[in-house]
DNA sequence: GTGAAAGCGCTAACAG
DNA sequence: CTGTTAGCGCTTTCAC
């Protein structure tokens, strides 16, 4: 069975072909050796005969060996790898990622994602569930990046992302929310609009319940009234917001603006406009929230909120670092700015329509 | 750099967690039962009495325990988790997750990705080395992004993604990276370009030899001189990319367009452009390959090669999934088509520089 | 129906 | 210097 390998080799990789994995007793008996004198030569501990590390070590390189991360970290209690925890991979938790990939260099640590593959709707509180089988072992700490629950004390070190309480006592990483909502719908009504329909995220998120807020407070100050059949949820979900908007566009009453609670329901909400033959901003501007790469993909580019996503990733893991490092975090709730990003979506209201 | 904080903590965050992890053993002693009743309870299997069952179920709920997924995968060879092994998580590789994310819901597998921190790059075969620490224990199989090495035999179903080599023996996914860059160099060649540079990838994977050769060829069937002066190796990276790019463009007989290997080094050549007072697309046009979602976010956006990077995530994880239940694979070896998208970093050459 | 015991791959005492 | 032993958390015979 032949292997192209790198340059440099010139043997044979033997042994693996059956398929069964090298452990540390097929080394210790090609050697010649006992599995603790093998483990000690992988540790680099000492009270070894330089002969035997060079013998070891041979065989080692010969077998391609590697020690099983998984049996060594129920043995050790530290493993020096972070964990985080996501529901699913898209946008929002990809760009967080790159943000924590980009932080983790140079710390020692190495990452594990965890994806629950999205079947976590049925469940709450999939964060502590995934947490209690993973940490302890395989992982000294974890991000949890919008945990449903969020509990004192998991075991290990935690640091929250977009959480969905406050966070009671456990260390957390967001975006300003409530002034980001602020801004886009005063953006909206800058623009001259008064009927502005309001796409909800999920109910249960702290980050959904701030951007509400932040639209009424801003309609409040522009003395605009609030409606409150102007509000739909659309779960920051592309199959609710897809429901949500057709009942927001579909009225005759309805809305000239609508600011949709994050990104992807904004491009949901694009989508049923077109489709319900509506023109994307000339007769409905829509405003999204997070920013996500995709936003600008899209015709008419998205005008948007944007989020720190990537900052945020790479301060979660800041924090987490510090923790695992025995340090006391200097501050426990980090808040990142937002700001308005302009791109197409959004234009003025025509004036004859002003005061309709 | 502000940032908003809000500080309602006055203490300090206990660095050693009290909360030890909940055993098995803690919810058998509590149930006062024995661990293997226990253990059969959490796999239901028959044997338990409904009285036993019922208490120690409520003693889990109590505890929220949760069997650990390490210790259990080293006693079972199964573990329903499919690992995904890259060397860092950035645009192209995030791509590839979202799609895999999207493919594992409903195979009934949980996606655990290893990510090696960037630290790859001393050493060669670092996809080996993870992959020898986490099959047999952790993950029943795995999905290599971008393997330098592509050995015949690992131990565990493999899929690899834009190899290294064409991948002897080992399923693999890419896409048509020949004609991809064929279709870039003719789209310049068609925009009246003769002097086209190359920002060559890393010269160890496969992809970078291919798009070079369909350079060559696209510019020997135009009819073009191919003239080594106007190659540079970027590397596929940022850092490469600069300097190659400076090179390329601080000449006095600089190419009047460049075809960069990936986007990351395409939207580089850009910077660099405009470092030196060039103005893209106007004096320099640039064209990428990759398409990922960041080549549209910058001024002006990235006319580029588009490669389905989330289906090639999709389309290894169906593969592997067939492999993991015992199916073999009808195609060993997918390639999936690239294409052309027009943006704004391409121009026609002006006139008057034609035949200059 | 239930529990004692062995062992997955590894490391850390402790003997020899 | 090296090997023997115990045990991390869990599952699985196999007695009782």
């Amino acid at each position: 069975l032949s292997i192209v390998v790198d340059n440099d080799f010139d043997g044979y990789y033997p042994a693996v072909e059956t398929g069964a994995r090298v452990t540390i007793r097929d080394v210790a008996a090609l050697a010649g050796v006992s599995v603790a004198t093998v483990s000690k030569v992988i540790n680099a501990r000492y009270g070894v005969a330089a002969a035997t590390v060079a013998r070891v070590q041979a065989v080692i390189d010969e077998l391609g060996y590697e020690a099983s991360l998984v049996a060594r970290s129920l043995r050790n209690h530290r493993t020096n790898v972070i964990g985080i925890l996501v529901s699913d991979i898209e946008p929002f938790s990809a760009e967080l990622l790159k943000g924590a990939a980009k932080a983790i260099k140079g710390t020692g640590y190495e990452l594990v994602i965890y994806s629950a593959g999205g079947m976590t709707g049925d469940h709450v509180g999939w964060e502590r569930r995934y947490l209690s089988r993973l940490s302890g072992t395989l992982i000294d700490g974890a991000i949890l990046v919008t945990p449903t629950v969020v509990g004192a004390s998991f075991g290990a070190p935690v640091v929250a992302v977009d959480p969905h309480t406050g966070g009671d006592g456990v260390p957390t990483v967001d975006s300003d929310n409530l002034r980001g909502a602020q801004l886009a719908t005063e953006h909206l009504i800058g623009l001259g609009h008064r009927r502005i329909g309001f796409l909800a995220g999920r109910p249960d998120l702290e980050s959904a319940r701030l951007r509400e807020l932040g639209y009424q407070r801003a309609l409040s100050e522009a003395g605009v009234d609030f409606d409150p059949d102007l509000v739909r949820i659309g779960s920051y979900a592309q199959v609710a917001s897809q429901q949500a908007a057709r009942e927001l566009l579909a009225r005759s009453d309805r809305p000239t603006a609508v600011f949709a609670a994050n990104d992807l329901s904004a491009i949901t909400t694009i989508d049923v406009a077109l489709t319900l033959g509506l023109s994307v901003p000339a007769d409905l501007s829509v405003i999204g929230f997070d920013n996500i790469p995709e936003s600008a993909l899209i015709t008419p580019a998205l005008t948007t909120i944007d989020q720190p996503l990537q900052l945020m990733g790479q301060r979660a893991i800041s924090m987490l670092v510090e923790l695992l490092r025995g340090g006391s975090l200097a501050l426990t709730h980090v808040t990142l700015p937002t700001r308005l990003v302009v791109r197409q979506s959004c234009a003025p209201l025509p004036r004859v329509m002003i005061g309709a």
